[in-house]
DNA sequence: AATGAATGAGGATTCATTCAT
DNA sequence: GATGAATGAATCCTCATTCAT
């Protein structure tokens, strides 16, 4: 009954489960039982797939990373102006992020986890830095001196909506998170924004 | 050693120890024990003045709260102009949640504990409705039509620049973090902003 | 502020506050703290007074068998016909250890306390010797050579009814236990038995 | 050592390790660990296949229960003739529980138990009315009208001699336990019964 | 490849008991 | 006489991890 080649499914079918069961119970207090159970297999296998309950998470990590990069990569492909480049990197935080569901919830419980984890912090602060320059070179043509200054309100701009997203009690909305983030750009880079539609039941107060 | 009136003694030791310890480890994951050893006492004592391990949590989440919406009433009082008390609010927030030092790393955790203890989910939002108003409060005379939507994004910026800051392995640069938020703002009002500086080492990466 | 002579009333209070605490939780799992709170004291005082814990439940026992044996004793004074003593001491078995209403919960589990102390076991083997002779006392005359068989039988009997009434969710109704007794005891000699009416909800099953 | 289908074995184990240190110790106060490390396995594994203290506690509980009920119905069958069944039930109820021989220890701290823990309780009122059913059946062709009274006498006669049994410190005697109600017995269908030899050491006092 | 079996280490919580005032 | 303060020792329970099959 033994078969071939069932590393990479079984791999997967726990990174896939760890992200599903972070998200469900929105927290780091997941066992590996659990996961396991959810990807339908005994922790036993898991540990052996593994190593330790770490690198579970960290696969998980680098899965949700790796997605990411890729479907903003994607987007940026496509986009032919500057502005269309930068609205294809907000559009892909908003929703490259949701492809499993509950991954919004565990994108936060990772970030507590890089707090602690030396190597999850490292795998984070690289796609951080990928995406800044990303959003920079976007920036350049549009205002060449203040690239740098508007990326970075731009980036901390995308991590407070987000935060927020997932922390509401109620259902995300990318789209009216990606036009506030569009009307401070225009503000910046002259344009005239349209008038944004304020979401009902959103706290505007600070973290 | 036993003397009288030991009870808010221990109490304010025990909420300062947790958040210290919090703040130290960067993690919710911080036993009784390690708290109370910290506070100078047994975790039995511990567990007699606040009956659980939840409790002491809550208790050092309300107190943070606490004493950053103290500080922000206390800032409001003194400014006289609209902007003035928007800008006090803004540099409240990136300085009264450090009076303990490590209370910023103890920020984020509370804020994933929120997400499954309801509790303190009732707690955050309390706080968060509250401050939201005060932003809307001084907006209003100067942008009266487009307060609300305003505050969201100076809401949404604050979260977002305090979360770079926790998670940075630098030292946290409040100056900075009320400068480019300022910035926005006058962008906001119409007003010509000073040119930023921006600070070295800052991702400007998504979440 | 000291007062004179409290040991004989703090002491008081304890075994009452005990024999109330294990009746109401029917189990010896009643903490100081709990007897004390209940006997308006500190748990410390407790202690100061009795020294341990099995102090505290060996003078509640003692208590509770004083006031048995102080009722059987009168009951019998009175009664000037063997059967009247014999029913007497019935009497006063299903009724006597209700002084104190709950007490009827902590006799069984002084049963158990009995298994295990020493010293209660002790005190409860004094009392039921003591006993013992009052019914052949009584039964010799109407009885003789059986006096010592029928006095075993209704020794049991009266213990098998109590720990149903005991254990029974209803309440505890002791006229129908006498009634019951008497009826086996009026049978053995030779009398003709009123009918026994049977309570309702009873169970009939052996232990 | 780790084999399959052990689940079945550790079970038992745990169940036969329970009643036999309840027996030992005449306490409900016993450990998993204590529990565990007689049934030779960690107290980890106890948990594993029962979850919680209390499921040990309500299986070793039921196990005797059933072996009870079990020895009790294959006694009626035998027997032929009413008051055949009716000795058969004596004899089991005095027999049957001695099984692990400290069964008889664990027998009244199940009790104990039934007073605190509803399910316990459940379990033993099924049994007591299974029982008490058992002795109006076998009743009724000997003594119709008084069938119910009967039983009800017996059942608490049955009940007060277990008793006495499991608190005295001498050795069981199940053989006198049933001449004693068997005289009751025949008392009350008329016969002459054959006179009591009366066990030495015996407490006749009430409970 | 896969898993049931098994456990050591640790964590929250409780409690009898002691002590200084 | 009285008590708040304080703790060590236990107890139940969980979980990551290992191992034999």
């Amino acid at each position: 009954m033994p078969k071939l080649g069932m590393e990479p499914i079984r791999k997967a079918a726990l990174v896939k489960a760890t992200i599903l069961e972070i998200g469900r119970l929105r927290s780091l207090d997941v066992t590996v039982t659990q996961i396991a159970k959810r990807a339908g297999m005994s922790s036993a296998l898991a540990h052996h797939y593994f190593g330790s309950k770490d690198e579970i998470f960290l696969a998980a990590m680098r899965h949700i990373l790796t997605i990411y990069a890729a479907e903003v990569r994607g987007a940026l492909m496509i986009s032919k102006t500057a502005r269309g480049r930068l609205e294809a990197i907000l559009r892909m935080s908003f929703s490259a992020r949701n492809f499993y569901g509950e991954s919004i919830g565990a994108w936060l419980n990772f970030y507590v986890l890089a707090q602690t984890a030396p190597k999850a912090a490292r795998l984070l602060a690289v796609y951080q830095r990928r995406l800044n320059s990303n959003l920079v070179h976007a920036l350049r043509p549009l205002a060449s001196d203040r690239a740098t200054a508007i990326a970075l309100t731009l980036g901390a701009l995308i991590d407070g909506v987000y935060l927020r997203e997932a922390l509401a009690p109620k259902a995300p909305d990318g789209d009216a998170a990606v036009t506030m983030i569009l009307n401070y750009l225009d503000l910046e880079l002259g344009r005239t924004s349209a008038p944004m539609i304020s979401p009902s039941n959103s706290f505007g107060a600070p973290l």
